[in-house]
DNA sequence: ATTATACATCAAAAAAAGTTGATATATTGT
DNA sequence: ACAATATATCAACTTTTTTTGATGTATAAT
């Protein structure tokens, strides 16, 4: 993971594109925004995120998508719904906790 | 700053895009390595980091503005050269102190 | 004063990411 | 079995970022 650490100071490819992917997918406004939502509320299906945040679904799908695939948050199956929610230790282990219930979980 | 705190819960605009700002900042594999190399060496002119990173002058300067006008570098200018070096709190405020000696400074 | 070095900036081209509307799949209710 | 709902995915298009090479500006060295 932090192949990083046991080179550090030697030259080398180290694994930046993994932050590369986690960055990148903090960063947009209206992936900052679910996340501050998920962080609110808990748990939500994409319908209630539709309204929440204001997409047509299949963008609002395109952008959870991303997060998920970077690993800031989870997908539950419910029937037809999905409900998605932070995962929590991969937000700690990336952002600050001075970023505390804004993206970051509180408590 | 953190207008959301004040407003947390009200639906509302909040300041999501400073954030995606310094996040997309983050958000590549060069700049990363900047990060890095500069967490490391403590401060280094852009003639240093072209040959640390291995990139053309220009397309440095492209990125260390990037990274500069997101706060996360600061300038410093010595005679005909430019130094520049992570400015600490800004990291600081952003990223975990998991990530400690790879972009999150040391100490 | 001229030449060389360090760096920023610019404009054009290339590459990557985001948006849109349509379609596909699965599940639930009748 | 059929209709309706929730959501993912796809392909075409638009927008944003990145790259590249050239040019400009300031300082230093001769």
């Amino acid at each position: 993971m932090k192949t990083v650490e046991s080179k550090a100071g030697t030259e080398g490819d180290f694994s930046f594109d993994v932050y590369e992917k986690k960055f990148k997918a903090l960063a947009d406004e209206l992936r900052l925004k679910i996340m501050y939502e998920l962080n609110q509320k808990g748990q939500l299906c994409v319908c209630d995120l539709t309204e929440l945040v204001g997409l047509p679904q299949s963008k609002l799908s395109y952008h959870l998508k991303i997060l998920h695939d970077a690993g800031f948050i989870q997908r539950e199956k419910k029937g037809t719904w999905n409900y998605y929610q932070l995962n929590d230790p991969e937000v700690k282990a990336i952002l600050s906790p001075e970023l505390c219930c804004i993206f970051y979980p509180g408590q």
